[in-house]
DNA sequence: CCTAACTTAGACCAATCAGTCAATCTCAAC
DNA sequence: GTTGAGATTGACTGATTGGTCTAAGTTAGG
């Protein structure tokens, strides 16, 4: 089939370097010396391999956010109550983000890189953030027919304020100092959700 | 006293232009070539004037949020009901950041740009997120007082849920559409609020 | 073995970045 | 009116940006 040497490095692997590298910095601020130091690859190779920057990035976000959305799904529509499940996620989420050093929410970061003008890629981000709606709706659901949060609450409109509420949470952990606000709003969230 | 000219601009003036700017497109992604186009200024009186780029930001942003925390602050110590007053700028809030071409709140928006490593001005920035946080306990405490919210709540930690809450509307607003997500986190909100 | 397809490293490109400086201009104080 | 401090303009700097291209190296197929 193919002829000549066979790439020196793994294509997957550095993908997902490129991916940390967008996640710490955002779009913009990913420079190409950056990437190519942490991919360990060099420039003609990056472009050969995945196009220009912008395929770069796109290729890194769609590897982000299918590996997040499919981990929360995973957690939060699984076996048992449904609102435990929700807790043991944003305490997850709380974990997460509140350690220093925490790079926030890939997708929450670069939206300030691609605002509503940018249309291609402000629209990705918009059907990844649908995504995550989507599946806090659906648990929410399941957490009303299991009787565990109130019928008169709007599970679509409880689902906005999760993801708002969520990536807030993701965005300060990316300037605060310890854990406290995170934890505070964590158990804030849960202690509405709870009481009927 | 002083000779020569006056300035051919007017100072305070600028610096809101400089505040537009970054409010809009961020510390970094702001160049300094839009600074000065949207400033009406050249380079030299720039630097003149306000010393580099960096020093620009930090009075545009203390400038912004200034503004925005009595502003914010105004609205809900006020006389009236305390509850009334907060679901008030919840409207307000997503009126504001829900039409499109909002940029967002530019506290969030730069927080990508510093993140903890960057000392100074991540401490800036804690502050007034800080100042925020403190003017929600004030305003949650006095609605317990007057009984229109559960005294089981901790006002602390509802006060941080609102802060990352409005946060991530904001963020949320620079990419979204349409105003439903925004809208539904609000009702979610101030109907989990005022249940009980 | 030998050649052609493929990869790689690094020189190179124009554009832009933040920031500086010298020359010019303007006007208030004396 | 003269003078000189302050303001303005635009050319200029070195570094860095994303991106291209040439030349050399490598290895599989015939």
């Amino acid at each position: 089939m193919t002829r000549g040497p066979a790439k020196q490095f793994d294509t997957e692997m550095a993908l997902i370097q490129a991916m940390e590298v967008f996640w710490e910095h955002g779009y913009e601020a990913a420079s190409l010396s950056q990437l190519l130091a942490r991919m360990g690859i060099g420039k003609k190779s990056l472009y050969d391999t995945f196009g220009n920057k912008q395929a770069l990035f796109l290729k890194a976000l769609e590897h982000y956010a299918q590996t997040m959305n499919r981990h929360i799904r995973d957690r939060l529509l699984t076996q048992g109550s449904p609102l435990a499940n929700l807790e043991q996620l944003l305490l997850e989420w709380q974990t997460m983000h509140g350690q220093p050093g925490s790079y926030g929410c890939m997708l929450g970061t670069n939206i300030a890189d691609f605002n509503t003008d940018d249309g291609a890629i402000a629209k990705i981000l918009r059907g990844y953030l649908q995504q995550l709606e989507d599946v806090f709706c659906t648990a929410l659901t399941q957490a009303q027919a299991a009787g565990e949060v109130s019928l008169t609450a709007n599970p679509r409109d409880l689902a906005r304020l999760l993801l708002c509420t969520t990536q807030g949470m993701a965005l300060l952990g990316r300037v605060m100092e310890d854990d406290t606000t995170l934890k505070g709003t964590v158990a804030a969230a849960l202690a509405l959700l709870q009481a009927r």
